[in-house]
DNA sequence: AACGCGGGGTG
DNA sequence: CACCCAGCGTT
């Protein structure tokens, strides 16, 4: 992994973004990427909020990208530049909590911060036999406190790495590789049995469904498009006109109150109607349809809304269940 | 303290 | 299908 021996804390900063909650196998190309695009954190911070987000695109949890963008405003601006080098100033910026500070102080800098992700959870709960849930503010707590006494204060940096890597390479979430382990004799859960008990998890939330109808209105060679706002899933991304429903939609979608709304006295016409497409969140489940709707006049009710020329669809950031629908070959067909 | 945020891999 | 991933910010 390129950002492993890392001593460049704009990349480890970088790399740490992209992986919190992220496999490193799904973030390896989106760091790539960015390091080509921008080399260093003040041409990070110059570049055109569009075209971040458009790297970002895919990848998820999509206030990440957002912080990024603030924090190496924050550091072009405020520190000259130059990376804050302590844990404590590093943990102010945007998007930085407890273990990616301590990941950037101690990788880069060498300070004795202890880091606590998943993986770290999981090694100390299983070797110490301790089912004290990690999702609890006891739990971290007391997981933080121990990595703290854990780590090796003289390669604060090593040690980190190291104890991430075996908990991603033996002590694993599923199969754990206890046969070769070489603390085995060691591991409390190891011995009574509790590998695949542990770490413990409290809470379980249920999954909902939610079904989007998005409405492609084309005006000449245009479509509308907006950027989502708020704090709903997909935050800053771009997307159709959507009318979302709770239940399926039965009624035909010309007579459909929400374009009759939008449209008021204009004409419009439904040209073509997309399958249904999914999307499986983490708790969601999305049911998307796509709707091309033609219309002879621009529509003034869709305020907020860009009208922007077909061509320029690729260089805009969408969620995946649109990007599916833009790339599918009927799409193509009836939209080009 | 509780909750929401994505997309993808694994068993 | 359930689980989890180099977590964080908001309420």
């Amino acid at each position: 992994m390129p950002w492993k021996g890392e001593k460049d804390p704009y990349k480890i900063w970088l790399s740490e973004i992209i992986l919190q909650q992220t496999r490193v196998e799904q973030g390896l190309a989106y760091y790539e990427k960015f390091i080509k695009a921008f080399p260093t954190i003040q041409q990070l911070a110059k570049a055109p909020e569009k075209k971040i987000f458009k790297l970002w695109e895919g990848l998820g949890y999509y206030t990440r990208c957002r912080n990024l963008m603030a924090t190496a405003q924050i550091v072009v601006n405020d520190y000259k530049g130059k990376f804050p080098a302590t844990y404590e100033e590093i943990k102010k910026l945007k998007g930085i909590g407890p273990y990616t500070a301590a990941a950037i102080s101690s990788f880069a800098f060498n300070e004795a911060q202890a880091v606590v992700d998943g993986n770290v959870q999981r090694v100390i709960a299983r070797y110490f036999g301790i089912s004290t849930p990690i999702d609890t503010t006891a739990g971290k707590k007391m997981y933080q406190e121990l990595a703290t006494a854990l780590l090796d204060t003289e390669q604060p940096g090593v040690y980190n790495q190291a104890i991430m890597d075996f908990g991603a390479v033996i002590c694993k979430p599923q199969n754990p590789l206890c046969g070769e382990c070489p603390q085995q004799a060691d591991c409390e859960a190891f011995k009574h049995n509790l590998v695949k008990q542990l770490p413990v998890k409290e809470k379980t939330l249920a999954k909902k469904d939610r079904w989007f109808y998005y409405f492609i209105i084309q005006f000449q060679d245009k479509i509308y498009i907006h950027q989502r706002t708020g704090k709903d899933i997909w935050q800053d991304l771009h997307e159709f006109a959507l009318y979302e429903a709770e239940t399926p939609v039965q009624t035909l979608f010309q007579d459909l109150p929400f374009l009759k709304e939008l449209f008021g006295k204009q004409s419009y016409s439904v040209t073509h109607i997309s399958k249904v497409f999914h999307q499986q969140l983490t708790h969601q489940h999305i049911h998307g349809q796509f709707i091309t709707v033609t219309t002879l006049k621009p529509v003034t009710a869709l305020k907020g809304y860009d009208l922007v020329d077909k061509k320029q669809l690729k260089k805009v950031a969408f969620p995946r269940i649109i990007k599916s629908f833009l790339e599918e070959k009927a799409s193509l067909a009836q939209l080009f």
